[in-house]
DNA sequence: TAACTGACCGACCGTACGGTCAGTTTTAAG
DNA sequence: CTTAAAACTGACCGTACGGTCGGTCAGTTA
């Protein structure tokens, strides 16, 4: 058994307050809102359920201060995977992977974020594209524009179709893995980096031989 | 007002049960299982609730009836997809702009079946692989290795993956289309096949200008 | 000791849920 | 027209839901 993910106690956090938050993220993640009952909730981190409403206004609130938590954190993780250094190549596989690591080390939180982003209103939705995913979406796509102005990103191509790829990739693979378990082929799914080197491969250089190159060569070693 | 989405009605069916697969399926893709009541499901039909259980035993069957109506006509619809004529990258570039197609086209399934294949339990998540994504993924792999064998794509690289980034790409810019919407940068989800278009032009060529090619020439064209 | 506070609980309330049933209307074949 | 099956309905049932309330208890301050 591990330690509950992504909610760790706080200063002037009652345990009770903290095993509540702990056992949302989780409630909430695998079940969605509507999924998830308050005595559920209660029952899963071991206080009553008034004990809940001492803490929060409604389960509204809990639901959103779970999501803001979530949001905080990933955003703030997220922040430093761009800074990178290195050549332009190294730095989009290394923002990739930690990228595809950190999904995997907070798969509560991501599931619930995504499952928000991606299939809540659009009220919410805003807010996780403006807290969340925003500055790592935009400064990604400043990097691949300064690799179109270095000459080494085609100049023909759009840097956020680029970027969104890029990330949707990553999260894409995160939500399927469940659903990859069940193909046999998917062989990518089953080691760790096998897919995020993969991917970020196949972005760089594409899929088809290049006819007149020689970068056959020199993907060989 | 457009018509209904995805329940046609069938011989043997009754206007009422046409009505409530209709009002269903719409009801499930916005707010999932969880969300929808059958008091709901009764109004949005226009028929009392109880007739609705004269048609399906209980929610859940319902809900699985929606599910295998959605999952049979898009099988059906996206089996004839991968049968395209013409050089790889046609076939590659004809198979993602029908894919996407179909799944804006039959939005409501779609995101049903998206929903229940990323969040669901693994018991109707392995029920979608198999009668769903596992034909055309199987047979999109075969495509793949057909065109290593052709020499057309490179021998290094996993068609298993090559395969689940092609059909992911689309299925993810389905779902984050509602985000997209936020996002200014994003100029790619506004106008119709630009993603698909750009998507698999990465895919094939890759985003790197090639050092030593002739390519570039023949892309500029 | 007394006053006060925040954490916490069991019991309860009104409501909406999934589901049932007796009975009525519609349909269509004999 | 008769009749039987199918389509359909309003009223109802037991339950679980989100939320509230009065009160207990440990710890702090004065």
């Amino acid at each position: 058994m591990q330690a509950s993910e992504g909610v760790q106690v706080k200063p002037g956090q009652s345990p009770g307050e903290a095993a509540i938050l702990s056992a949302g993220v989780r409630l909430f993640a695998e079940q969605g809102f509507d999924g998830v009952s308050m005595r559920g909730v209660a029952q899963a981190a071991g206080v009553s359920k008034a004990n809940i409403y001492h803490h929060f206004s409604s389960k509204e609130a809990l639901y959103l201060a779970i999501l803001q938590a979530s949001a905080a954190e990933t955003a703030a993780l997220i922040e430093n995977l761009a800074d990178g250094a290195g050549g332009f190549d190294e730095r989009l596989k290394e923002f990739s992977k930690a990228y595809q690591q950190h999904l995997f080390d907070r798969h509560l939180s991501s599931r619930l974020l995504l499952r928000e982003a991606l299939l809540g209103d659009d009220k919410k939705g805003k807010k996780i594209a403006d807290q969340v995913v925003g500055n790592v979406f935009r400064r990604m796509i400043s990097i691949l524009r300064a690799g179109q102005e270095a000459g080494v990103l085609r100049e023909d191509l759009d840097p956020a179709l680029c970027a969104f790829l890029l990330m949707g990739a990553n999260a894409f693979f995160f939500q399927a893995q469940g659903i990859l378990k069940h193909f046999p082929e998917a062989g990518f799914a089953r080691e760790g980096d096998c897919f995020s080197d993969g991917m970020v491969e196949v972005l760089l250089h594409g899929m088809l031989n290049q006819t007149g190159g020689v970068a056959d060569q020199e993907r060989a070693s």
